[in-house]
DNA sequence: CGAGTTTGACCTGCGC
DNA sequence: GCGCAGGTCAAACTCG
């Protein structure tokens, strides 16, 4: 019997990220193979998806240190503590949030997204300030903290909250030429 | 002129 | 109730 080509994941897997390599990139990469039908609509959403797994995949990977892993989580149960204090539900059920450390010069990581600063903090025990962004997006409502750690000056730490409800704009920006491109080939033949 | 940044004031929660 | 710390607001400012 003739053995059939499985066709490649789609969108595919996030790839493996090394922990010895910084700094660490979540920037989204083209899926390998574009279906047939792809329209701009797919691969749109076919990116936010990927945006968010290679988000967690980060999480995951860059904080491999115990006892950071440790002090992430115990801080996720006091807000889970705090928010049914207040009669709230779970945060993990309503706002996700996600904290990694990046290894950069730049405080502020390309992530794709656009943000507009709100505010900045000097923070206690820490002798860099706590910056603090919104997405842009009129009807995004997600945020992110990011601050230098003052044990280690080169590494970042940023915290996002809540989940992008629209796709990566510059990446569109990026992509919208090439895909319309693909699409008149694809129609040419 | 619009979008983004800066920064002091204000608000809220928490521990004592 | 008070003070502290973290988070947000908003007016003034900067920049392209």
């Amino acid at each position: 019997m003739e053995e059939q080509e499985t066709p490649p994941p789609f969108p595919p897997p996030p790839p493996t990220l090394s922990s010895t390599n910084p700094p660490y990139l979540f920037t989204p990469s083209l899926p390998s193979t574009l279906l047939p039908n792809t329209n701009l609509e797919t691969l749109m959403c076919c990116n936010y998806n990927q945006n968010h797994l290679y988000f967690e995949q980060n999480v995951a990977e860059t904080i491999t240190d115990q006892q950071n892993i440790a002090k992430y989580a115990d801080e996720e149960k006091v807000e889970n503590i705090k928010d049914k204090r207040r009669g709230g539900r779970n945060r993990k059920t309503t706002i996700p949030r996600y904290a990694f450390q990046t290894r950069s010069e730049e405080d502020i990581l390309d992530d794709g997204y656009r943000w507009r600063k709100y505010g900045q903090k000097s923070v206690k025990n820490s002798n860099f300030p706590r910056s603090y962004y919104r997405c842009t997006h009129h009807t995004c409502n997600v945020k992110k903290q990011v601050q230098r750690l003052t044990k280690d000056t080169s590494i970042v730490e940023t915290t996002y909250e809540g989940i992008h409800n629209h796709p990566c704009e510059k990446l569109m920006e990026t992509l919208s030429p090439l895909l319309k491109q693909i699409q008149f080939l694809a129609n040419r033949f």
